[in-house]
DNA sequence: GATTCATTTCAAATCTTGTTGTATTGTCGA
DNA sequence: TCGACAATACAACAAGATTTGAAATGAATC
Protein backbone atom coordinates (compact mmCIF):
# COMPACT_ATOMS: atom_id res chain seq x y z
CA UNK A 1 0.00 0.00 0.00
CA UNK A 2 0.98 3.45 -0.88
CA UNK A 3 1.59 6.76 1.83
CA UNK A 4 -0.69 8.25 -0.48
CA UNK A 5 -3.96 5.50 0.03
CA UNK A 6 -2.87 5.17 3.38
CA UNK A 7 -3.82 8.48 4.73
CA UNK A 8 -7.27 8.46 4.15
CA UNK A 9 -7.58 5.31 5.82
CA UNK A 10 -6.31 7.10 8.83
CA UNK A 11 -8.54 9.91 8.29
CA UNK A 12 -11.63 7.57 8.05
CA UNK A 13 -10.55 5.79 11.89
CA UNK A 14 -9.88 9.49 13.20
CA UNK A 15 -13.00 9.56 14.49
CA UNK A 16 -14.67 7.85 17.81
CA UNK A 17 -17.84 7.25 16.11
CA UNK A 18 -16.19 5.80 12.84
CA UNK A 19 -13.75 3.90 14.66
CA UNK A 20 -17.18 2.45 16.63
CA UNK A 21 -18.68 2.46 13.55
CA UNK A 22 -15.91 0.03 11.72
CA UNK A 23 -15.49 -1.64 15.00
CA UNK A 24 -19.63 -2.53 15.21
CA UNK A 25 -19.31 -3.46 11.44
CA UNK A 26 -16.27 -5.98 12.28
CA UNK A 27 -18.11 -7.30 15.04
CA UNK A 28 -20.95 -8.10 12.78
CA UNK A 29 -19.40 -9.50 9.95
CA UNK A 30 -20.10 -11.22 7.84
CA UNK A 31 -23.69 -10.57 7.94
CA UNK A 32 -22.92 -6.59 8.30
CA UNK A 33 -25.62 -4.20 9.35
CA UNK A 34 -28.05 -1.70 7.75
CA UNK A 35 -28.18 1.92 8.77
CA UNK A 36 -31.17 1.93 11.22
CA UNK A 37 -29.52 -0.53 13.27
CA UNK A 38 -26.25 1.13 13.45
CA UNK A 39 -27.87 4.59 14.26
CA UNK A 40 -29.66 2.69 17.47
CA UNK A 41 -26.77 0.77 18.64
CA UNK A 42 -24.45 3.88 18.03
CA UNK A 43 -27.06 6.13 19.70
CA UNK A 44 -26.88 8.88 17.29
CA UNK A 45 -29.14 10.80 14.75
CA UNK A 46 -29.57 9.15 11.36
CA UNK A 47 -28.50 12.00 8.99
CA UNK A 48 -25.21 12.15 11.49
CA UNK A 49 -24.85 8.55 10.68
CA UNK A 50 -25.44 8.90 7.23
CA UNK A 51 -22.31 11.60 6.65
CA UNK A 52 -20.06 8.93 9.03
CA UNK A 53 -20.84 5.86 6.41
CA UNK A 54 -19.98 8.30 3.63
CA UNK A 55 -16.80 9.37 4.76
CA UNK A 56 -15.58 5.84 5.70
CA UNK A 57 -17.60 3.99 2.58
CA UNK A 58 -15.41 6.68 0.32
CA UNK A 59 -12.02 6.03 2.08
CA UNK A 60 -13.24 2.27 1.35
CA UNK A 61 -13.19 0.63 4.74
CA UNK A 62 -16.88 -0.12 4.50
CA UNK A 63 -19.15 -1.82 1.40
CA UNK A 64 -22.87 -1.02 1.17
CA UNK A 65 -25.23 -3.52 -0.63
CA UNK A 66 -29.06 -2.40 -1.26
CA UNK A 67 -31.64 -5.00 -0.07
CA UNK A 68 -34.85 -3.24 -0.78
CA UNK A 69 -35.60 -0.28 1.01
CA UNK A 70 -32.30 -0.66 3.76
CA UNK A 71 -28.87 -0.41 2.61
CA UNK A 72 -26.56 -2.71 4.22
CA UNK A 73 -23.24 -2.04 5.58
CA UNK A 74 -19.92 -4.47 6.37
CA UNK A 75 -16.68 -4.01 7.15
CA UNK A 76 -13.81 -4.40 4.28
CA UNK A 77 -11.45 -6.23 6.64
CA UNK A 78 -9.00 -7.18 4.08
CA UNK A 79 -8.43 -3.51 3.44
CA UNK A 80 -7.74 -3.43 6.90
CA UNK A 81 -5.36 -5.94 6.78
CA UNK A 82 -3.58 -4.04 4.12
CA UNK A 83 -3.24 -0.92 6.39
CA UNK A 84 -1.75 -3.23 8.71
CA UNK A 85 0.58 -4.69 6.68
CA UNK A 86 1.39 -1.05 5.73
CA UNK A 87 1.71 -0.02 9.08
CA UNK A 88 4.21 -3.48 9.97
CA UNK A 89 6.52 -2.77 6.91
CA UNK A 90 6.31 0.94 7.20
CA UNK A 91 7.96 0.92 11.09
CA UNK A 92 10.75 -1.91 10.14
CA UNK A 93 11.60 -1.63 6.34
CA UNK A 94 15.27 -0.94 6.77
CA UNK A 95 15.35 -0.95 10.47
CA UNK A 96 15.01 -4.20 11.97
CA UNK A 97 17.04 -3.64 14.82
CA UNK A 98 14.97 -0.51 15.92
CA UNK A 99 11.58 -2.90 16.10
CA UNK A 100 10.97 -2.28 19.19
CA UNK A 101 14.81 -4.54 19.82
CA UNK A 102 12.67 -7.66 19.03
CA UNK A 103 13.67 -10.36 17.00
CA UNK A 104 10.15 -12.01 17.12
CA UNK A 105 8.43 -9.72 14.17
CA UNK A 106 8.85 -6.68 15.80
CA UNK A 107 6.63 -8.35 18.57
CA UNK A 108 4.06 -7.82 17.05
CA UNK A 109 1.18 -9.52 18.40
CA UNK A 110 2.48 -11.14 21.40
CA UNK A 111 3.42 -14.73 20.48
CA UNK A 112 4.63 -14.27 16.60
CA UNK A 113 7.07 -16.73 16.14
CA UNK A 114 10.36 -15.65 13.74
CA UNK A 115 10.47 -14.71 10.42
CA UNK A 116 7.31 -12.63 10.05
CA UNK A 117 8.52 -9.53 8.55
CA UNK A 118 11.51 -9.85 5.73
CA UNK A 119 12.80 -7.06 7.19
CA UNK A 120 12.38 -8.26 10.57
CA UNK A 121 14.29 -11.43 11.12
CA UNK B 1 -4.94 -0.68 24.17
CA UNK B 2 -8.14 0.93 24.42
CA UNK B 3 -10.64 2.40 21.55
CA UNK B 4 -10.07 5.76 23.26
CA UNK B 5 -6.76 5.81 23.03
CA UNK B 6 -6.45 4.89 19.52
CA UNK B 7 -8.13 7.55 18.21
CA UNK B 8 -6.12 10.25 18.62
CA UNK B 9 -3.24 8.11 17.22
CA UNK B 10 -5.42 8.09 13.96
CA UNK B 11 -5.21 11.87 14.04
CA UNK B 12 -2.21 12.22 14.54
CA UNK B 13 -1.00 9.85 11.24
CA UNK B 14 -4.47 11.63 9.33
CA UNK B 15 -2.11 14.12 7.21
CA UNK B 16 0.25 13.76 4.53
CA UNK B 17 2.90 15.88 6.44
CA UNK B 18 2.64 14.03 9.88
CA UNK B 19 2.90 10.30 8.36
CA UNK B 20 5.52 11.37 6.25
CA UNK B 21 7.39 12.68 9.27
CA UNK B 22 6.64 9.76 11.31
CA UNK B 23 8.07 7.46 8.58
CA UNK B 24 11.36 9.46 7.94
CA UNK B 25 11.67 9.28 12.03
CA UNK B 26 11.30 5.32 11.89
CA UNK B 27 13.82 5.32 8.48
CA UNK B 28 16.55 7.32 10.79
CA UNK B 29 15.72 5.53 14.33
CA UNK B 30 17.48 4.88 16.64
CA UNK B 31 19.48 8.29 15.66
CA UNK B 32 16.91 10.47 15.09
CA UNK B 33 16.34 14.13 13.61
CA UNK B 34 16.65 17.38 14.91
CA UNK B 35 13.74 19.51 13.83
CA UNK B 36 15.49 21.71 11.47
CA UNK B 37 16.85 18.45 9.61
CA UNK B 38 13.14 17.52 9.39
CA UNK B 39 11.48 20.60 7.82
CA UNK B 40 14.36 20.51 5.31
CA UNK B 41 13.96 17.16 4.27
CA UNK B 42 9.94 17.56 4.33
CA UNK B 43 10.37 21.00 2.17
CA UNK B 44 7.74 22.61 4.71
CA UNK B 45 8.53 25.91 7.11
CA UNK B 46 9.64 25.51 10.61
CA UNK B 47 6.99 27.01 11.82
CA UNK B 48 4.33 24.77 9.95
CA UNK B 49 6.57 21.95 11.24
CA UNK B 50 6.57 22.26 14.95
CA UNK B 51 2.78 22.65 14.52
CA UNK B 52 2.33 18.91 13.21
CA UNK B 53 5.41 18.37 15.59
CA UNK B 54 3.06 18.86 18.53
CA UNK B 55 0.23 17.18 17.28
CA UNK B 56 1.98 13.70 17.09
CA UNK B 57 4.10 14.40 19.88
CA UNK B 58 1.32 14.74 22.23
CA UNK B 59 -0.53 11.67 20.53
CA UNK B 60 2.81 10.34 21.81
CA UNK B 61 4.22 8.90 18.73
CA UNK B 62 7.06 10.51 18.77
CA UNK B 63 9.53 11.72 21.37
CA UNK B 64 11.63 14.46 22.02
CA UNK B 65 14.92 14.99 23.45
CA UNK B 66 16.63 18.31 23.89
CA UNK B 67 20.74 18.56 22.75
CA UNK B 68 21.60 21.87 23.42
CA UNK B 69 19.90 24.30 21.41
CA UNK B 70 18.75 21.75 19.37
CA UNK B 71 15.40 19.31 19.68
CA UNK B 72 15.93 15.83 18.45
CA UNK B 73 12.59 13.68 17.76
CA UNK B 74 12.50 10.10 17.93
CA UNK B 75 9.75 7.85 16.39
CA UNK B 76 8.14 5.47 19.01
CA UNK B 77 7.81 2.44 17.55
CA UNK B 78 6.78 0.58 20.37
CA UNK B 79 3.69 2.43 20.67
CA UNK B 80 2.95 1.71 16.78
CA UNK B 81 3.64 -1.68 17.53
CA UNK B 82 0.74 -1.41 20.39
CA UNK B 83 -1.16 0.10 17.65
CA UNK B 84 -0.88 -2.42 15.27
CA UNK B 85 -1.49 -4.82 17.74
CA UNK B 86 -5.14 -3.07 18.35
CA UNK B 87 -5.82 -2.84 14.71
CA UNK B 88 -5.70 -6.61 14.68
CA UNK B 89 -7.65 -7.72 17.58
CA UNK B 90 -9.86 -5.38 16.55
CA UNK B 91 -10.00 -7.21 12.54
CA UNK B 92 -10.13 -10.70 14.27
CA UNK B 93 -11.93 -10.59 17.77
CA UNK B 94 -14.98 -12.59 18.05
CA UNK B 95 -15.30 -13.10 14.28
CA UNK B 96 -12.08 -15.73 13.12
CA UNK B 97 -13.54 -16.58 10.28
CA UNK B 98 -13.97 -13.54 9.31
CA UNK B 99 -9.96 -12.46 8.57
CA UNK B 100 -10.09 -12.59 4.71
CA UNK B 101 -11.18 -16.47 5.00
CA UNK B 102 -7.56 -17.13 5.96
CA UNK B 103 -6.20 -19.37 8.97
CA UNK B 104 -2.76 -18.26 8.63
CA UNK B 105 -3.00 -15.23 11.14
CA UNK B 106 -4.92 -12.81 8.74
CA UNK B 107 -2.95 -13.20 6.15
CA UNK B 108 -0.96 -9.98 7.98
CA UNK B 109 1.73 -10.07 7.01
CA UNK B 110 2.29 -12.46 4.00
CA UNK B 111 4.04 -15.70 5.51
CA UNK B 112 2.75 -15.46 9.23
CA UNK B 113 2.64 -18.72 10.64
CA UNK B 114 -0.51 -20.28 12.59
CA UNK B 115 -1.24 -19.34 15.70
CA UNK B 116 -0.44 -15.83 15.99
CA UNK B 117 -3.82 -14.36 16.83
CA UNK B 118 -5.63 -16.41 19.65
CA UNK B 119 -8.83 -15.54 17.49
CA UNK B 120 -7.88 -15.98 14.35
CA UNK B 121 -6.32 -19.96 14.68
C1' DG C 1 -51.91 5.13 -5.82
C1' DA C 2 -51.53 6.44 -1.05
C1' DT C 3 -49.08 5.65 2.99
C1' DT C 4 -45.39 4.26 5.71
C1' DC C 5 -40.81 3.60 6.59
C1' DA C 6 -35.54 3.64 5.70
C1' DT C 7 -32.22 6.41 4.30
C1' DT C 8 -29.98 10.23 2.28
C1' DT C 9 -29.55 15.11 1.04
C1' DC C 10 -29.46 19.77 2.14
C1' DA C 11 -28.61 24.14 4.58
C1' DA C 12 -26.99 26.39 8.54
C1' DA C 13 -24.41 26.84 12.59
C1' DT C 14 -20.46 25.67 15.03
C1' DC C 15 -16.09 23.86 15.80
C1' DT C 16 -11.57 22.23 14.50
C1' DT C 17 -7.51 21.94 11.63
C1' DG C 18 -3.87 23.68 8.74
C1' DT C 19 -0.90 27.40 6.98
C1' DT C 20 1.92 31.50 6.96
C1' DG C 21 4.69 35.31 8.63
C1' DT C 22 6.39 37.45 12.53
C1' DA C 23 7.81 37.69 17.23
C1' DT C 24 9.74 35.44 21.19
C1' DT C 25 12.55 32.19 23.90
C1' DG C 26 16.65 29.94 24.78
C1' DT C 27 21.44 28.29 23.62
C1' DC C 28 25.94 28.57 21.72
C1' DG C 29 30.45 30.73 20.55
C1' DA C 30 33.38 34.77 20.32
C1' DT D 1 27.53 40.47 27.06
C1' DC D 2 26.61 40.29 22.02
C1' DG D 3 25.26 38.36 17.76
C1' DA D 4 23.78 34.27 15.38
C1' DC D 5 21.02 30.46 15.18
C1' DA D 6 17.33 26.67 16.47
C1' DA D 7 12.97 26.18 17.58
C1' DT D 8 8.52 27.35 19.35
C1' DA D 9 4.55 30.56 20.23
C1' DC D 10 1.37 33.60 18.60
C1' DA D 11 -2.12 35.93 15.62
C1' DA D 12 -4.74 35.86 11.72
C1' DC D 13 -6.79 33.82 8.06
C1' DA D 14 -8.41 29.94 5.00
C1' DA D 15 -10.28 25.66 4.67
C1' DG D 16 -12.54 21.62 6.15
C1' DA D 17 -15.10 18.68 9.60
C1' DT D 18 -19.11 17.78 12.56
C1' DT D 19 -23.72 18.18 14.06
C1' DT D 20 -28.64 18.98 13.76
C1' DG D 21 -33.38 19.19 12.03
C1' DA D 22 -36.17 19.44 8.08
C1' DA D 23 -37.03 18.08 3.45
C1' DA D 24 -36.52 14.80 -0.37
C1' DT D 25 -35.94 10.12 -2.42
C1' DG D 26 -37.13 5.51 -3.09
C1' DA D 27 -39.14 1.00 -1.90
C1' DA D 28 -42.56 -1.91 0.51
C1' DT D 29 -47.34 -2.63 2.07
C1' DC D 30 -52.08 -1.99 2.02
Amino acid sequence: METKRAVPLFEALSSGIRLDLFRLLVKHAPDGLVAGDIAKLLGIPASNLSFHLKTILHAGLITVDKEGKFLRYRANISLMIELISYLTSECCTGNPEQCGGRRDGCGLPSGISSGILPDCT
